[in-house]
DNA sequence: GTATATACAATCATGCATGTATGTAAAATC
DNA sequence: GATTTTACATACATGCATGATTGTATATAC
């Protein structure tokens, strides 16, 4: 067969990587097969193998070119300097997170392999402290924010912002795992946003005894009259 | 070979039920064969295709035996009658499941394979659906404990039960995933319940105005004097 | 324009996991 | 106590996934 052009060879690692996501997804991590790979992709076994060392290079080839984007992304918009309220930087950055899954198929196929369809031993043992880096990366920048309301005086008296940022992020653990857990459920792209409102509503601070407070409080609530 | 008794078949069969959960996870669920299982059980594949029609069966009756008795425990604690606060058996039942994680080797085993170490695709897909029933059931019974508190006024003003409901479950379920994807942090036994009492007092209710007000939202922070 | 490295396809060798079928000796059943 | 069933061990057949090797036509470097 003909040898290609680079752009050509480029072109073809891409679909290789986009048919390793579908079939990753499609029949778990460890039981696709690098035949199953190269045939979607259009090619032979010796093209991924020329591509990639193995399986396992593969899948970490394809999770990186996905999930680098999104950290960096989650990262700047928690600690954004010129916020009135630093709570509103932990709000954005969750969401933005979650709307990224929401939109795009790609990502959530990714993240669903990641969480779903492979089995941390062995080779991909590795990736579990990848995937626990960014989790430790939220909880600094968390704390720092919850710390920055707290001197603002925007957060509610009496909490303690390195709790505050321990408990957030398990939320957002556990939210990611209930979404892609349950996909079947369709009113996600409406319910999370509420949610996450409501998580960092309850700990913003209320005008102590005045009617405003009970205004405040109600943020807990879902609210549909706002626009995101 | 000579057949075995009843007794004796029983406990052949318990045997490779513990070895299969050893097996599974340190080589994870795809990875592991029936002879590795077999070999650490003490007897041969034959043994484990007579107990077992394959490997799915196996894996099936491994987590159920451990993880019923677990949720009709926790199911019973959290609507328990007698409670001077209904807020206390959502934090005790939380506890409960938790300290069996860490109390127990073999519970926490069973977990990581479940959340760790299994893919979950073709036969697995139904664990999938078994693993959100339980998150099911605690979200009816947390909304009913909250629905209560709230009529009692030990919950604080403004919040929705329903709301309040999945925040906690995401919560729970985060926590249980940080637990067992970073298992070295050995400061787990005192963190967690530490986290779990600050996420239900933060729902707690306040003496409006009083000076006691400070007392009660300092539950949010981590304590080391009460016993549990 | 020649030489060389590239980008694959095609073939081969190997091992391993599964499922099934058969053998068997002792326990249960009557 | 004879028969049947049980609780496995042993052996067999099959298939499939992997990795390495080889082949080859063409970009690309010089």
């Amino acid at each position: 067969m003909a040898r290609k052009t680079k752009a050509e060879a480029e072109l073809t690692r891409q679909r290789i990587l986009e048919a390793a996501l579908r079939a990753f997804h499609a029949r778990g991590v460890s039981r696709t097969t690098l035949e199953e790979v190269a045939k979607a992709a259009g090619v032979t076994r010796g093209a991924v193998y020329w591509h990639f060392a193995n399986k396992t290079e593969l899948f970490f080839a394809m999770r990186e070119q996905i999930s680098l984007p999104l950290l960096d992304k989650g990262h700047s918009l928690i600690l954004a300097e010129n916020l009135a309220d630093p709570l509103d930087g932990i709000e954005q950055s969750i969401l933005a997170l979650f709307q990224a899954i929401l939109e795009s198929e790609r990502v959530r196929q990714m993240f669903e392999i990641i969480f779903l369809r492979c089995e941390y031993v062995d080779d991909f043992a590795g990736v579990l402290e990848e995937l626990n880096k960014p989790g430790l990366q939220f909880l600094v920048d968390a704390e720092l924010a919850y710390r920055r309301a707290q001197a603002k005086g925007t957060l509610r008296d009496g909490l303690d912002p390195r709790a505050l940022a321990m408990d957030t992020l398990a939320f957002v653990r556990g939210l990611f795992h209930q979404l892609l857990a349950s996909p079947e459920e369709r009113d996600w792209a409406r319910r999370i946003p509420a949610m996450v409102r409501a998580h960092v509503a309850l700990r913003r601070a209320q005008s102590p005894c005045g009617p405003a407070a009970a205004e405040s409080a109600s943020a807990a609530m879902p609210r549909r009259t706002r626009r995101q």
